[in-house]
DNA sequence: CTGTATCCACTGCGATACTG
DNA sequence: CAGTATCGCAGTGGATACAG
C-alpha cells in the first residue's frame, strides 16, 4: 500500500476492510467464485448488446445460454446460474407458459462485473497468438 | 481448413479468429487458466506499485510471494508461477547467490492482464458487503 | 423447456518428505 | 532459499436418468 494515500483513499480502505490476499477474508472466496470460466462466459453472454441495440445487457433463456456456451453441462450451467442469482448478479424470471419459460438477465451489480469480465475474455482472445508463441518458445528451451 | 469457404466465412474467421464461446477454441482453455484465484493474486502482487513508486510492477522473490498470498501451498504457487512464465506473463530470474535468489516480474503482456485482474480483485473487495446482503436475502426466501 | 437427483471417474490440491 | 517428488483424498464436474 502506498504511503502517499489521500484521505479519500484511506476512507475507502477503511470502509471496505476486505483484502483478498488474506486467506480468511470472505473476498478471497468471492474472488474464487467469480474467477470461473462459466461465470465469465455467462456474464459475457448476458451483457452482450441486445439485437435491438437499445439496452446494455439482454435477457436470455436457459436453452439460449446452453447453446451459446458450447459444451457446458446442464449441471454446471444451472449451478453457476444459481450461484450468480444468489449473489444478486443476475435475475431469474419464470413465465408460466406451457412449457415454462425462464429468462435470465443481468442486474446492475452483474453489469458492473460484466464490464470487467468482458475485458478478460477479450484479452484471452486477443492475446492467444502471442501466448501460443510464448509457449512454443518456452517448450523449445533445452532442459 | 476447407478450401470451399465463402468470402463471408473467410472474413468472419479473419476478424475474430478466437472465440471463447466455442468449446474447441484454444482461447477457451486460456480463459480457464487465467480465471484462477492464484493467477489473479499473483498478478495483483507483482503489478502493485513498487516501494519507490517509480515502476509499474515490482520484482518479488518466491518467499515474498508466498508470504503475500496467505495460505497458498508451495505446489500451487510454483505450479501457477511456471504456467505464467510459460505463457510469457512473468519472467523468472535466478541469481546465483548462496543460497540462490529467484525473482519474478511481470512482462508487458503480464502487465496488460494485471490491469484487468486488479479490477476484478478490487471489484470483489468493493462489492463484498452487497453480495453478502444479497445472499442473506436469497437464503431467507421461503422454499 | 427447465430443471433436479444420483452416481462416479477424474484430478486438483494439500500435506509431507526430500534436494541442489 | 526455492524448489521437486510422491501420496492420498475430497470435491469438481460429466453423464445419465427422471420430473414438474
Amino acid at each position: 500500500m502506498p504511503t502517499t494515500m489521500t484521505a479519500a483513499q484511506r476512507r475507502a480502505a477503511a470502509k471496505a476492510a476486505y483484502d483478498s490476499f488474506l486467506a480468511e477474508c470472505p473476498s478471497r472466496r468471492l474472488l474464487d467464485r467469480i474467477s470461473d470460466k462459466w461465470v465469465t462466459l455467462i456474464l459475457a453472454a448476458l451483457g452482450s448488446e441486445a439485437p435491438d441495440g437499445e439496452r446494455a445487457g439482454r435477457s436470455m433463456r436457459y436453452s439460449e445460454l446452453s447453446r451459446r456456451l458450447a459444451g457446458v453441462s446442464q449441471k454446471m450451467l444451472t449451478q453457476t446460474l444459481r450461484s450468480l442469482e444468489r449473489d444478486g448478479l443476475i435475475t431469474r424470471t419464470v413465465t408460466p407458459t406451457v412449457p415454462v419459460t425462464v429468462t435470465y438477465e443481468l442486474t446492475g451489480l452483474g453489469l458492473s462485473l460484466h464490464h470487467l469480465m468482458r475485458g478478460v475474455k477479450a484479452w484471452a482472445e486477443a492475446n492467444m497468438d502471442e501466448i501460443l508463441a510464448n509457449r512454443a518458445e518456452y517448450d523449445a528451451q533445452p532442459a
